[in-house]
DNA sequence: AGCATATCCTATCTATCAAGTAGGATTCAA
DNA sequence: TTGAATCCTACTTGATAGATAGGATATGCT
């Protein structure tokens, strides 16, 4: 699961529009609040916003917010809005996917993996990643033994 | 989760030496018995090697087998071997994030994610996975509803 | 010894993409 | 009308994925 700058950038951004919901938010002002170049939240911006997940105001005054409820919008969301599918494969999509030999049981694997990346991606509202009050099923995982170490 | 083709090859190849476990088998066999490129399946068997998860023969009959039993080898740990860390953030391990504002509870989302991830990936055996008798855990998400729809 | 068949090593190629930058046209409130 | 904002198109730059090429090295068989 590689998250791209992108979508750190996208899930951050929209956090921060979560914690000022419904406020108007220039792009300047959400780039500075998390340190990152202003031109590429741009960019960003404008990708969220063709996905329906922020909407915008021009001029003076413009700027963007969230275009639901943040405790509507699951983090999942924006990743996809600006890294396409959560996973894939070689480029397809898990259930996509097809094999022979031993090899031939390898599509449910990976819609196993899938299933398993949103039940955590796709279960977190921006509200409760911004407050860190999160699912009970995801909070169980952080909470796992080597959850925080690496392998 | 983005799997690699070499990451997807791999798989392939493992799944095929686990199936004929612990038979010794060359190169071009694996590539051709899954479709592969031969040159390309070295390579990624070269990986696996300095991973210590396949033994190498040289010379006439020789050629790759399985280091351990297929039942003590997982799919996380061949994608790990070819593609590096099953879960990244932009460029960083999950729990090597850090960030300010409405931000800072992002790291254990990052760190649960990852957990879910593994719990398919490092608890499944090449010899589950060639089988298709996959961990009640992991089945569960494949029976889910949506589980193979697209989002 | 010699040969066939493998692994193994180094190098190279090509296309694509990620990440970020540049400049300016457009919109809008005061 | 002016200043501040979005929005649009284009571009640059570097890294990486996905191979391929050629040959050096090892090994079993006859």
């Amino acid at each position: 699961m590689q998250v791209s700058a992108r979508g750190e950038y996208a899930v951050r951004i929209a956090l921060t529009l979560a914690a000022e919901h419904p406020r108007t938010i220039s792009a300047s002002t959400l780039a500075s609040a998390q340190g990152l170049p202003r031109k590429f939240a741009e960019v960003i911006l404008g990708d969220l916003r063709r996905a329906h997940l922020v909407a915008s105001a021009r001029g003076v005054e413009g700027g963007y917010r969230l275009a639901r409820g943040p405790e509507r919008i699951s983090v999942g969301e924006v990743l996809r809005a600006v890294d396409g599918p959560l996973a894939e494969v070689r480029g397809r999509r898990p259930e996509e996917t097809s094999y022979e030999g031993a090899a031939v049981n390898l599509p449910r694997l990976w819609v196993a993996a899938r299933a398993a990346v949103r039940s955590v991606l796709d279960e977190v509202s921006l509200e409760q990643a911004a407050s860190g009050e999160f699912p009970v099923r995801v909070a169980e995982l952080t909470d796992e033994e080597g959850a925080w170490a690496p392998r």
